[in-house]
DNA sequence: ATGTAC
């Protein structure tokens, strides 16, 4: 029924039809694999989906004591060794830790910001505004923080995320209260944190980096669930602010140290890799705990940065409207992690165990009445962020019931990209792509113009098409969607 | 993603 399949014995050829939006490929397609791979996609994905990529979830599906199946979100594309929209858990006893699985930035993740602002009260200011958000936020590669983090705040801050800024005046109580895991993963261990990852996230606390990541000012054009929606506080019209970065280089050197000493574990205890960046180490070995350990560190300071971010965010916003807080409705709707290991209790075989869930680009996405949902969204399951690509749709989901049998409670991170950055410098010119947005009335504000081409929205798949398999597999229901109206980009 | 270099 499908005319994807041009190679000859490629693996997209032993890819089974479970479901409308499930593939299955077969323990056996590859010799060693331990579960099958299933990768959630539609009819209209299907053709962009890459071969290397479903390569890597039947690679992953060999690792020792993987759980169910080696999975793959729709906006899954080739990533170091796992697979980006990759999601595998692993048994607490006889499975591994890998930071294939996690990804360089660890705790990359998503904020949504809500407000009692309307779109007609940010079109006239919007020029102002994403010019002093991009003079308050500092972007960019090696971009550097107002804040400067002693070593004592440091290890507060790995050890204590979010909460760090909000004891220190970057935040208030109830941003705590609506984050993944209250902003900290408990169980931090900084005795393994190289000098050069301290002295990368030191001045970088509080910075929005480069790439994909972004700060937007947007507007919600469309409600898919009001009665979600309104527990969100969210609805048609208002102006939200979405914030996308992640651990910066303190996390990307945290994953690089980690790699050289799990890399040897794995031949130490004589694991068998089919691709060497899958690098693992059995989950209860002294190197998977300290990499793990300095893991939740790096997960930390993500979540501080964010919550950093959001305190100067505020105040732009409390300055051009020369309003108070109170007045202004800035609330944290939620933040999602997309690029974290974490031990949790699943449902396997009928018994409930532990296990760590790796989500390398996918989101948590827990159903109603999970204990891990706070109290004001316990009933209609936790907010599952989704950010577009610049100039394109971002949406607001929740948890479903059924992510906890499909998927170990997760759903997909994004639109996914469809054409490297190198491919797109050459297609697209960065001036042109920002002069298009804004005739499109999109304000673009950028550290430097090659990243508004490698970013430009035709690079990405649609995070339309991406939602509309989550949606339908009721791993996680739509709820609303956002346009943008400005963005800051590194 | 990343002081874009093993």
């Amino acid at each position: 029924m499908e005319e994807e399949q041009e190679g000859q014995g490629g693996i997209q050829e032993s890819l089974k039809r479970i479901d409308d939006n499930i593939w299955e490929i077969p323990i056996g397609t590859k010799p060693g694999m331990n579960v099958p791979g299933r990768i959630f996609l539609s009819d209209k994905l299907i053709h962009n989906l890459e071969p290397e990529a479903l390569d890597q979830v039947a690679n992953v599906a060999m690792l020792p004591g993987i759980q169910k199946y080696s999975m793959a979100m729709p906006d899954a594309h080739l990533g170091y060794g796992f697979p980006i929209g990759g999601v595998a858990a692993f048994d607490e006893e006889e499975g591994v830790i890998s930071p294939g699985g996690v990804g360089f930035d660890i705790n990359c993740g998503v904020r949504l910001l809500r407000s009692n602002l309307t779109v007609d009260d940010v079109r006239p200011v919007m020029k102002e505004l994403t010019e002093k958000l991009f003079q308050s936020v500092p972007a960019g590669v090696g971009s550097k923080s107002r804040l400067r983090a002693s070593d004592s705040e440091l290890d507060d801050i790995f050890l204590h995320g979010s909460r760090w800024a909000v004891e220190n005046g970057y935040g208030v109580e109830a941003d705590l209260e609506h984050c993944e895991g209250g902003g900290c993963i408990e169980g931090g261990d900084v005795s393994h944190i190289s000098s050069k990852a301290r002295k990368r996230g030191k001045p970088q606390a509080g910075t929005l980096g480069s790439g994909n990541h972004f700060l937007e000012v947007q507007y919600i054009d469309q409600i898919y669930d009001r009665e979600v929606a309104e527990k969100f506080g969210l609805e048609e019209g208002q102006v939200t602010f979405m914030i996308h970065c992640g651990s910066r280089g303190t996390g990307h050197q945290i994953c690089t140290d980690h790699l050289r000493t799990i890399s040897q574990a794995s031949k130490k205890y004589k694991i068998s890799l089919p691709d060497k960046q899958l690098a693992c180490a059995p989950a209860q070995s002294d190197e998977a705990q300290n990499y793990f350990r300095s893991m939740i560190c790096a997960a930390n300071y993500a979540w501080n940065n964010r919550q950093v971010i959001t305190h100067w965010t505020r105040e732009v916003i409390s300055d051009i409207f020369r309003s108070d807080m109170d007045e202004l409705g800035l609330d944290l709707v939620y933040d999602v992690a997309h690029n974290v290991a974490k031990l949790e209790e699943h449902t396997v075989d009928g018994k409930k165990k532990n296990v760590y869930v790796h989500r390398k680009g996918a989101t948590r996405a827990f159903p109603p009445g999970h204990k891990d949902v706070p109290q004001a969204y316990r009933d209609v399951g936790q907010p599952v962020l989704i950010p577009g690509s610049m100039g394109t749709a971002s949406f607001v989901l929740h948890g479903a019931e059924a992510s906890m049998d499909i998927s170990f409670g997760s759903a997909c991170h994004g639109a996914g990209r469809v054409m490297s950055r190198a491919h797109a410098k050459k297609e697209f010119h960065g001036e042109d792509v920002k002069s298009d947005l804004e005739k499109s009335g999109i304000m673009v504000r950028a550290a430097h113009p090659s990243v508004i081409a490698e970013e430009a929205p035709g690079v990405y798949k649609s995070s339309s098409d991406v939602v509309n398999v989550v949606h339908d597999l009721g791993i996680a229901g739509k709820v609303a969607r956002m346009m943008p109206l400005g963005v800051v980009k590194g």
